[in-house]
DNA sequence: TTGAAAGCGATACCAT
DNA sequence: ATGGTATCGCTTTCAA
């Protein structure tokens, strides 16, 4: 059995072991479309299962069109935020009987332009493209649509491309203002390096709440996503503005405002947030006495970050769910963009507990 | 061209186009099995221009009897270290033009011999299984073995298969004589709670260390391979042998050393260390002052935990690269066990720096 | 150097 | 209820 292995069982074998057509074989497997009378198939499962036969999913692919397959594509399947995502995706496919190819382009266009030709190369049923970085490039584009199966962009608008996103701008905003709530009148900002036109939600939604309040906009810290990143921007932001300002700049009081040390930081992602957090305990600043964290994303790993981080939690699985039957649903109107609600999670970087 | 989208260009229509045979087609995108003249490649490259056609995979698959496609099943793509490791297979995988079907099985083992029977029908050319839950049934097992494809076990033995795996006991024993060298005496494990039958490595080169180094045993916590599960680890070593032992109990000499609080521990994963460090913080407990902590994996979260951990690395990338590597090998010896040796990278919890 | 044609395994229509 | 068979798109042998 261990090397009589290479006898593959087509359903020819199990026709003629069940003294049956191929169509019947064929009509049993799928539970159609003709009915079989149950004498033949107990037969046909019988012959089955003695000959241990498998339908072959390429041939079938071949003939029906349907791969049952997506692909997914994403800078980085290491990153927790996308190797969750990714999970959820997966989960979200499997119930409907579709798996998925994953692959990373490490951020680089060129490869992410082969990896989007290999997947429709391979037939997938539909694409789910979460690459942030940047926008495909025109041909990139056309190549897409031409080729006919839907595409979903996750996580970041794309022209021409239906869009599922967590509500980034009102999610910060909701962050942000939690941490108004604790007091906080001067928060500070770490951002990611914007690359894409389109416009940098979680900061609008971190001004808009401070504009609501009336409070001054504090530093802006920009920098990778990741823990590096956000440790980098994390001793910017207590570095470069902890020591008084000279008189001559102080003169300017909004600009003082905007520089002096702040007392909240809200950032943009979790990767960061705990670079930021490493950046505060080297710094011995206690968190969140003298410097109050609110993350966006929410990823297992904030959860037992020290302190825990409180977070603006994305939602994963609704973004995951909506993809894929999205991509299921074939509906026509090709262009949509869909948003889905972040949650507040409270935990002790902000001050509560 | 938004919507004349249904046109699907076969290599027939190339051919037309090109004025050319199929087969030509064929031996211009294949560059082989015969030459063509210069003059008609170009004509056929052209057409293949022109109309945009792309090779379908599933065709392809069916004719020659490989999808290039790998199949992955792991427990939880969501866990960072399945997600380190995905991605390295996926690389390794994407370098010689195969791509991966992941699939997570939630450590339910109903849910992976589903995936494992689905990927099989899907003609996937290799199977990579990185579940270390349980070994697969004999049912399984028999499938796998006349389903006639390779397969192989990642980071965990599993009987009738070629396994690979990081030097599991080796690196623990690395990990525990670091810390030995920094003059701990009483070093406490945290170890998972093994299901399967094969013995704890891990807990193995522990034991190999402290006995090398005429060493009493730390006391031992099992949990899950969580933080969770790790923080539970945590409580459990620091408050049931906090206080001095009763005096009768006190008689056993061996037994006290066992039960006295360790001044060092060694955690068996990153997750669970993270955890871990989450207890020690909570009862204020310096790290790695009062207490030190070496973890065996060395995700990129390892590195960002406050302090930053101190770990014995796996080979992720070896491990990943020798899995595919085998399955394209198509070596007839079918069983075989490879180990791959673990770095030791020091930060801080140690005691180093 | 090029072309014709036989399949790969499964589906489902059209007969019976 | 069941069977025969054309077909999906591609690869490759064999013949020209």
């Amino acid at each position: 059995m261990a090397k009589g292995s290479r006898e593959v069982v087509t359903r020819n074998d199990v026709a003629q072991y069940a003294g049956v057509s191929t169509a019947v074989v064929s009509y049993v497997v799928n539970d159609g479309p003709r009915a079989v009378s149950p004498r033949t198939r107990d037969r046909v499962l019988e012959a089955i299962r003695v000959l241990g036969y498998r339908p072959n999913a390429a041939a079938r692919a071949l003939k029906v069109g349907s791969t049952r397959t997506f692909g997914l594509v994403m800078p980085d399947g290491g990153n927790p935020l996308y190797a969750e995502l990714a999970k959820a995706v997966e989960k979200e496919a499997a119930t409907r009987g579709y798996v998925v190819l994953q692959t990373n382009t490490d951020s680089d266009p060129a490869v992410e332009k082969r990896k989007i030709s290999d997947l429709l190369a391979r037939q997938v049923d539909g694409l789910i493209l979460a690459t942030p970085t940047g926008e495909p490039g025109a041909t990139e584009l056309a190549e897409l649509n031409d080729s006919g199966i839907p595409v979903v962009a996750l996580n970041r608008p794309v022209r021409g491309t239906t869009s599922i996103c967590p509500e980034y701008r009102a999610g910060a905003r909701l962050g942000v203002e939690h941490l108004i709530g604790h007091g906080h009148e001067r928060i500070g900002l770490v951002m990611g390096i914007e690359r894409s036109a389109w416009s940098p939600e979680r900061e609008l939604g971190w001004r808009d709440a401070l504009v609501a309040a009336g409070l001054p906009e504090g530093p802006i810290a920009r920098a990778e996503f990741s823990r590096q990143g956000g440790y980098d921007a994390g001793r910017q932001l207590l570095t470069t503005t902890n020591p008084p300002m000279p008189v001559k700049q102080a003169k300017v009081a909004k600009l003082l405002k905007a520089t002096e040390r702040p007392t909240a930081i809200f950032v943009s992602s979790d990767l960061q947030a705990v670079g930021v957090l490493r950046a505060l305990h080297e710094a011995g600043l206690d968190v969140p006495g003298e410097m109050a964290v609110v993350a966006f994303d929410g990823t297992a790993e904030s959860e037992f970050s020290w302190p825990p981080l409180s977070v603006v939690r994305q939602p994963l699985e609704a973004v995951a769910q909506k993809a894929v039957s999205r991509l299921l649903d074939e509906v026509d109107e090709p262009v949509e963009a869909f948003t889905y609600p972040t949650e507040l999670v409270l935990r002790a970087s902000c001050g509560c507990n």
